[in-house]
DNA sequence: TGCGTTTGTCAAAGCGCTTTGGAACAGGGT
DNA sequence: ACCCTGTTCCAAAGCGCTTTGACAAACGCA
C-alpha cells in the first residue's frame, strides 16, 4: 500500500492525503478524519527511504559507540540511552550507531556525519580539549555535545549538570558539619565531569584553607568493585579522611561494602556524598543508611537532548544552545558530624 | 554534487556513471577509470536516500539493546558489537538501534522492523523459548540469531558456538585428570549458552557415574567481583570442589583472586577450565598462571553474522542457514591433576 | 558484401514521497 | 450581477538514484 494508491481509494489527490497525514492546516478536519481512518484500516506506512529523499531529512541522530570495556562496561551509558530512545521513538526518529574503536572517535564521527544516514550527531564522555570538537565544528551537520569539554572553547550546544557547583556545595555541606580530612571517589580522570567535580570540591576546601591531597583522591572506572577497592586504600591511611565524596552511586555502593567491612559507621565515622543519577536499579533511599547525594537524572538528559536534536532536525526550535542544569543536594543519613578529633579511627 | 552533474562534467550519461560506480561489466574499462578519478577529484558520493529508494535496500542491520543492567554492562556485547562493526563499515553498511526496555524487547524488535529503516534483523541473548523467535519468523524480514534458543524448533537462522561440546571436552579433560568434584561458574541462568554448558559438563559428569550438586552451579551476570563471590561460596563448603568450569574469563579473573587469597595454587589444589571469548584485553595466556580454556572468538561471531546478514540483503548468498562453530580446548597451566584425596583443603 | 553478435552508451521510466502553484467553489459585501 | 477572500483540493514537478529497452558502432564470419 503505498500513498497514490491510498489516494486512490479515497477518492482523494496524493496531495490531501499527505497534508492530511501531516498535519497541514489546509485540510478539512472530516477529510483528515476519512485518511486517518482508512491509514487505519489499510494498515499504509509511508516509505521511509521515498520521504527521506523528498524531505532531506533522515529522521535520525548517530552516535558513535566506543567499544572500549571502561565505556560500555557502562551502567550510566546504558541508562543515558534510555532517554534517548524514550523520547526519539515518540517522534519516530531512530539511532545510527557506529561502533568505534576508542582512539578512531573522530574518524568514526567523520564517517558517521558523511555516511549521509544521519542528520545530526551526538557526543558523550567529553574529555578535557576533546579532539572531537573541532571536528564536529567543521562538519556542518546540527550536533549537541553532553558535559563540556574543559579547555576547549564554550561555543557549542551543550547539556550538562553544573558539576562542579553539586560538588562545591556537597564539600560545603560537610565542611559544616566539621570534617576536615576528605576523600574523592572520581571517575576516569580525563573526563570532563570528573574533573569539573574534583574542581568544585577543592575550589570549596580551598575556601577554608583547606587542600586535598593526591593520595585522597582515586579515578577509576565507577564499578562498585573499584569502589570498595578504592576505598579500602582511605582507610587503611594513616589520617583516614572522615568525608566521602563519591561521583556514583554504584562507586559507593562498594565504598560502603569497604566502610562496613572496616567495622565502621556510615554517617558517624564516616560521612558520604555521592552523586545521584537517578539509576532505577540503585537508589539512594534503599540504602541501609540511605544516602546523602547530588542528584540530576541521566535518563532526564537523555530525553532532552533527544528533544533538542530532533527540535534541530524539525527546524522547530529555537532551543537554548547551552544548558546546564543545577543538581538537587538530598540529606539523608550518610552525611553526620565530624567524629570528635580524639577519637581513634586509623586502627580498625 | 550529484550523479547528473557528475555526468554532465564527464560527457556520459548518468546510466553509464552509475554502471561504472556499481561495477556493472558493460561499461569501457577506460571509462569506469576516467569515472573514478572524477569522483575521487569532486568527492562526489550518491545520496544515501535516493539510493535506497531506488533499490529498495536501506543499507542496514537493526538490533535492539536491551537496557537493563545486566546487558549493556557486559563487555562480551561490546566485543561482539565490534565484530559487527568492523565488517559493516567495510560493506557501508550501518547499524540502527533501538533502545528498549528488557521486557518490551518483542515489541521493540517488531517497532524496529515495521519502521521501515532497516533491512535485517539480528538479535542476540536467546533464552529457552525464546518470544523473540516466532515474532521474528512472523516478519517478512531477513534475521540471524546469535546463539540458539533450546526449546524451540532450530528452523530459524543461527550462529552459535557448541557449548555443550565445548564444556562437555573441558570435564572430561579434568576427568581425566582424576578430578570428582565439579562446579560451575555459569552466566545468567535464563541465558541459552549457560543452559547448554551445564548440561555439557552434566553430561560428561554422568558418564561417569557422576552428578553436579545445585550449591556447585553459580549463575550470575559475567563480572570478575561476581567470578569472586561464587569462587569464595565454593571454597567454603565441606567438600570443596577441586575442578571449576566457568563461563569467561572475566569470571576467571575474579574466581582466580578468590582461590589465591585462600592461599590455595590453581592447577594444583583447583583446575580451573575458562571459555575464552578472546577478549583483547583479557589473555588468558598472560594470566600469573595460564588458563586453560575452550576458545571461540567473539568478535570473529560479530564479524560472520555481519557478513551473512549483509549478504543476505545483497542477496549474494547462498549461505549457511545454519552454523555450530566448534570450539578449541587449549590447554595451559591452569589444570592439573586431582589433588590426592586426604589432602586438606577444605580448613583454610 | 551482408548478417548476426558483442560492446559501450544513452534516453527515459520508475521508486514513493513532498511541495509548489494554481483552480474550483462557497460565501459575503457592494 | 460583480469582485474578493477563504477554504479545500488537485496536477505536476521535483528529490537523486537504478534499471529497462534500444541503439549505434565495431567486430567476426561466411
Amino acid at each position: 500500500m503505498n500513498l497514490k494508491q491510498l489516494s486512490e481509494l479515497l477518492g482523494l489527490s496524493q496531495t490531501t492525503v499527505s497534508r492530511a497525514l501531516n498535519g497541514y492546516p489546509e485540510v478539512n478536519e472530516a477529510t483528515r478524519e476519512r485518511v486517518l481512518q482508512a491509514v487505519k484500516e489499510t494498515g499504509y506506512r509511508p516509505n521511509k527511504a521515498a520521504q527521506r529523499l523528498a524531505t532531506g531529512k533522515a529522521g535520525s541522530i548517530g552516535l558513535v559507540m566506543p567499544t572500549a570495556p571502561d565505556h560500555y562496561s557502562d551502567v550510566h551509558f546504558g541508562e543515558f540511552l534510555t532517554g534517548l530512545g524514550e523520547e526519539a521513538v515518540r517522534h519516530d526518529f531512530h539511532f545510527v550507531i557506529m561502533p568505534a574503536d576508542p582512539n578512531d572517535e573522530v574518524g568514526a564521527l567523520r564517517r558517521l556525519a558523511i555516511s549521509g544516514n544521519v542528520d545530526a550527531l551526538f557526543v558523550a564522555y567529553m574529555r578535557g580539549h576533546d579532539p572531537r570538537l573541532p571536528m564536529l565544528k567543521s562538519l556542518s551537520m546540527p550536533f549537541l555535545v553532553h558535559g563540556r569539554s574543559i579547555g576547549s572553547e564554550p561555543d557549542y550546544p551543550y547539556l550538562d549538570i553544573d558539576n562542579e557547583a553539586a560538588f562545591y556545595d556537597a564539600a560545603r555541606l560537610l565542611l559544616q558539619l566539621g570534617h576536615t580530612r576528605f576523600a574523592l571517589l572520581n571517575g576516569p580522570g580525563h573526563l570532563d565531569f570528573a574533573i569539573r567535580r574534583k574542581n568544585g570540591l577543592v575550589s570549596a576546601l580551598s575556601e577554608r584553607g583547606l587542600s586535598l591531597p593526591e593520595d585522597c583522591v582515586s579515578h577509576s572506572a565507577m564499578t562498585d568493585e573499584l569502589g570498595q577497592a578504592a576505598m579500602e586504600r582511605f582507610l587503611q591511611m594513616p589520617e583516614c579522611p572522615t568525608a566521602i565524596l563519591c561521583s556514583s552511586t554504584v562507586l559507593a555502593l562498594g565504598a560502603i561494602r569497604a566502610v562496613n567491612q572496616a567495622g565502621l559507621k556510615l554517617g558517624e565515622d564516616i560521612s558520604l556524598i555521592a552523586h545521584d543519577d537517578v539509576l532505577p536499579h540503585l537508589k539512594p533511599e534503599n540504602f541501609s543508611v540511605p544516602l546523602t547525594t547530588t542528584r540530576s537524572s541521566l535518563r532526564a538528559a537523555g530525553v532532552r537532548i533527544a528533544q533538542r536534536l530532533i527540535g534541530t532536525v524539525k527546524q522547530d526550535g529555537p532551543y537554548p544552545e547551552q544548558e546546564l542544569w543545577k543538581t538537587e543536594l538530598i540529606v539523608r543519613s550518610s552525611t553526620g558530624p565530624a567524629p570528635r578529633p580524639d577519637q581513634n579511627l586509623g586502627g580498625v
